[in-house]
DNA sequence: ACCTGAACACCGTTCAAGT
DNA sequence: ACCTGAACACCGTTCAAGT
């Protein structure tokens, strides 16, 4: 007799993640424990494995639930319509800001995100966006490529780097990111081919961080020289 | 009979620091547990309870060990004699790269820094340094202190936040920290006594987000417009 | 097919005990 | 003063077993 499938509606891999958000809303990341979350799911901890093979792929699956929830905020992924040269600055930065106010409603993500990255189908969707953007804005994918590294500190609520593990794609997969995410895969392929030798890793970490640094300075001291005297 | 004194030295807070410091860098962060650091030390774990209360204090150790590698790197935190408005920019550019080169030696430390802070004597020195050359070059309390948040992530190797905890120091803890970081100490006077009502936090973290961001937006509309086309 | 229980190999840490 | 050993309360996870 099926009785307690009335208390206990049926674990899924959704109502895990489910419930692991809400816990780790509530509570933390350092309180997201399997035994904690089976106990808020009303079921045995080893329950959880049959549904996800381990932790890891949970905090994986938030990381994607998240982004999921990013996508609802700024109203698809897709860049706006009218995106270009003149407007491609304030559509990134509303971009920007939306993804911000999802991320503070869940502030240990970029931990997950520092530790785990951030490379599922909808986190590859939302980067491929914002090269669109930036691609209606008329910017080379050499440019987009080094503006990625610049802001992804502030794409991800201060995390890491982009994708140091984000070595260089094999054609094959390339084919398939650019089913999911046709502007990234097509800056990837340009900066790839214009790099051959850059085949353990196509980013220069030196230069991505200098490049970002000098354009912080260089706004700083336009600001200095603004300064009232 | 003390022989065992002869093959191992003398087991210190120092020295516990010391194979902290090298476990971490050879195995990486996870690889530091009590237990290894222990048997690196040809000790029993519990040993090492002795000399430091517990493990944070060991993390929070290592930050400051790290922050006066950094100090020898750069050649002392004080700013060069003739930093003024004309060389500024230059001098914290070389600040931050020394410190970048100490951090990729140690590049589990972030983490640590992302995890617990930085808020050691060492670590306010540094920022002290970076303020001090901002002042030298004529730039206001205020826009330094936008400043420290926009270059943050620079600073620390991609971190999280300055100091989210940093909130209102009391005036007492000023005039302590004015003996170590007066440049810092300072700016904290100013800027606290700007806004008297920020007494949980006396950052605005949506306007601080914002203006790093706009910084880096402006720039890269310039690299874009400078583009040949 | 879906869930459970006992057990294992780890953690950091407490506490009483050794020398 | 300095170090040890056993034990505790946690982890994530394996594996055989239940229904």
């Amino acid at each position: 007799m099926p009785q307690r499938s009335v208390v206990r509606p049926q674990l899924t891999r959704e109502s895990v993640l489910q419930a692991a958000l809400q816990l780790a809303d509530r509570d933390g990341l350092e309180a997201l424990t399997m035994r904690a979350l089976a106990e808020q799911l009303g079921v045995e901890a080893m329950s959880i494995y049959y549904h996800l093979p381990n932790k890891d792929a949970i905090l994986d699956g938030l990381v994607e639930v998240v982004f999921a929830e990013i996508e609802q905020e700024v109203g698809g992924f897709a860049p706006p319509p009218s995106t270009d040269a003149s407007n491609w600055a304030p559509a990134l930065r509303e971009r920007i800001l939306g993804a911000r106010r999802v991320l503070l409603r869940h502030p240990w993500l970029p931990n997950v995100m520092n530790a785990r990255g951030a490379s599922g189908p909808n986190a590859m969707r939302h980067v491929d966006g914002v090269v669109g953007i930036m691609r209606a804005g008329g910017m080379s994918h050499d440019l987009i490529h080094h503006s990625l590294h610049a802001i992804g500190s502030r794409m991800y609520g201060y995390v890491q780097e982009l994708s140091d593990d984000g070595a260089t794609p094999a054609p094959v997969e390339l084919e398939q990111l650019a089913a999911l995410a046709p502007h990234l895969a097509a800056m990837l392929a340009e900066v790839v081919h214009d790099d051959p030798d850059s085949t353990l890793g196509w980013c220069d970490d030196q230069t991505e961080f200098e490049f970002g640094l000098d354009l912080l300075l260089e706004g700083l001291e336009r600001r200095r020289a603004a300064q009232p005297t």
